[in-house]
DNA sequence: AATCTTCTCGCAACCGAATC
DNA sequence: GATTCGGTTGCGAGAAGATT
């Protein structure tokens, strides 16, 4: 039992005992609910707010009390509260400002540490702080206060319990929570809880310090966490690349993406954090502790399949690994090479399709280029064109039936732009007036405007007459030894010839 | 991490025509 | 008539990206 006050703080009196389950009662199905409602509505800690908050009934929630008027040292009579009884029942209450959370996912993460210490659970009368009550066995007058800190520093050390009212006769005034939580069956013997344990003491301290250290409140990190919506804003997950406006972008970019399994489960969590950990300081290298273990323990709440790490486990794992980054240096990221880029806005089927489009077209590309410079060999060396040639001088690049497939449209595109050139070299002639001398066109002929075909000289057009090319043979002749020597790889060839000769001799043969 | 999707490649078997 | 060679086809492997 404890007392209740029907008129509240704004006085005192009476000797009005009520159960705790009538208190549940009162809390679950408030008879104020318009009066709160109203407070609610003030501002917080306003003349308006205070005065209405005295209003509203209240309790002692420690134990039975007799109001007995006293007199002061000044001679002025006061009602003092001397405890008759105790309840065995010990209030805690936090206040709203050390929350920054909704209240009621504040009381989730209190019970998901604290369920079997919490015997009832609710919001507080202004709506938006806590309050909760452990059934203490071995609770006595003499050993309260200490039972009472004991509880404070060490048992729910993470919490940032009020330390404004702690006295035995503290008053409680009866809040409204329609989902007020009940655990009857929690019961706490208090009986070894002294405080006289130095070690204890000292390792609160080192970690708070430690945590300050690293440039975050113990408090802070462990009340009032970022939230998912913003971290999901500010944080980058993958790396970015650019699309534009395009639907798809080729472009080897080193890529690198966390990964977030579905269910994390038992005995990967350790595993699985430190790799996000090293993940999230990758790609965002600004990203401080406080915004990593508010991230990880989002994911430690939502996907490990409901039986998530401990927090304080949880909140060292994360600590760690931070710091070893931090002093190190070192990001274990898995990165690769990522060539097909597409566009987020287009949707996840869409963008699958034109990457395995893409990506069967690189490869595709890359057989072409195989086949091509195979047979630009051959037909430098003045062999016969045939898959079985082509595959001998690709020496093991590609396989034959890749060849077989392929090599009749890599002809035909070579034929197409052997006819492109010949177009160029018939309208360089025309503009040279020169139309009985034989030319070659050195490298790849160009492509030009009209316009600029006519003011641009032969040497600039790569317009080489025969007559000046025929001094060159000797070059010639040793790109195709060197195209006998190394087989299809014709760059390489041609990169060994410019060593040699300090110059850039690719020549197509226009007749 | 595992799975799905889409695409190309490599392999092997095969066919038919040309060649020896 | 046997062998060689070009061309085709089915099937599984493997690559890359997206998804869950």
């Amino acid at each position: 039992m404890i007392s209740y006050y029907n008129d509240g703080l704004k006085k005192v009196v009476g000797d009005e005992k009520i159960s705790f389950d009538i208190l549940q009662s009162l809390i679950k199905a408030n008879p104020n609910t318009e009066l709160i409602e109203q407070l609610h509505s003030e501002a917080y800690k306003s003349e308006r707010y205070v005065a209405m908050k005295k209003q509203l009934p209240c309790v002692k929630p420690h134990g039975i009390f007799d109001i007995i008027p006293t007199k002061n040292k000044k001679g002025e009579v006061i009602n003092t509260a001397v405890l008759k009884q105790l309840s065995g029942y010990l209030y805690f209450d936090i206040d709203k400002n050390k929350i920054e959370c909704e209240v009621e996912l504040y009381k989730e993460f209190i019970l998901q540490e604290y369920a079997d210490k919490i015997c009832m659970l609710g919001k507080s009368v202004g709506g938006r702080g806590v309050f909760f009550l452990v059934k203490a066995t071995g609770i006595t007058k003499e050993n309260f206060n200490e039972v009472h800190q004991y509880f404070r520093e060490i048992v729910f050390k993470k919490l940032p319990i009020d330390t404004e009212a702690l006295g035995i006769a503290r008053n409680f005034i009866i809040p409204m929570d329609e989902k007020l939580y009940i655990d009857k069956s929690i019961e706490v013997d208090v009986s070894d809880c002294k405080i006289n344990n130095e070690n204890n003491k000292k390792g609160i301290k080192q970690y708070k310090k430690k945590e300050e250290e690293r440039g975050c409140i113990v408090r802070d990190t462990l009340t009032s966490f970022i939230t998912i919506d913003i971290l999901l804003k500010k944080l980058r997950f993958k790396t970015a690349v650019d699309v534009g406006d395009a639907d798809y972008i080729i472009k080897p970019v080193e890529f690198v993406q966390m990964f977030v399994p579905k269910v994390i489960t038992d005995g990967k969590k350790h595993k699985t954090f430190r790799s996000m950990i090293n993940h999230l300081m990758f790609l965002n290298p600004d990203i401080t502790l406080f915004e990593v273990h508010s991230y990880i323990n989002f994911i430690n709440q939502n996907f490990t399949n409901d039986s998530p790490m401990g927090r304080t486990e949880m909140m060292r794992t994360v600590a760690a690994e931070f710091e070893r980054i931090t002093e190190t240096g070192e990001k274990f990221v898995k990165t690769r090479i990522k060539k097909v880029h597409t566009n987020s806005k287009l949707s996840g089927k869409d963008r699958n399709i034109i990457a395995n489009q893409q990506n069967g077209k690189l490869r595709k590309d890359n057989s072409f280029e195989i086949i091509e410079a195979s047979i630009e060999v051959l037909i430098a060396m003045e062999m016969e064109v045939t898959p079985i040639e082509i595959f001998k001088t690709a020496k093991g690049n590609i396989s034959l039936p890749t060849i077989k497939r392929h090599y009749k449209t890599v002809l035909e595109q070579i034929e197409m732009k052997k006819q492109a050139e010949i177009k160029t070299a018939t309208k360089a002639k025309i503009v040279n007036k020169q139309n009985n001398t034989l030319y070659a066109i050195q490298g790849n002929s160009k492509r030009v405007s009209d316009r600029d075909l006519h003011d641009m000289t032969d040497e600039e057009l790569g317009i080489v007459p025969w007559d000046v090319l025929r001094t060159k043979e000797t070059i010639f002749k040793s790109q195709i030894d060197l195209h006998k020597e190394y087989g299809a790889n014709r760059t390489a060839a041609i990169k060994l010839l410019e060593k040699n000769t300090e110059r850039s001799v690719s020549f197509r043969f226009i007749f």
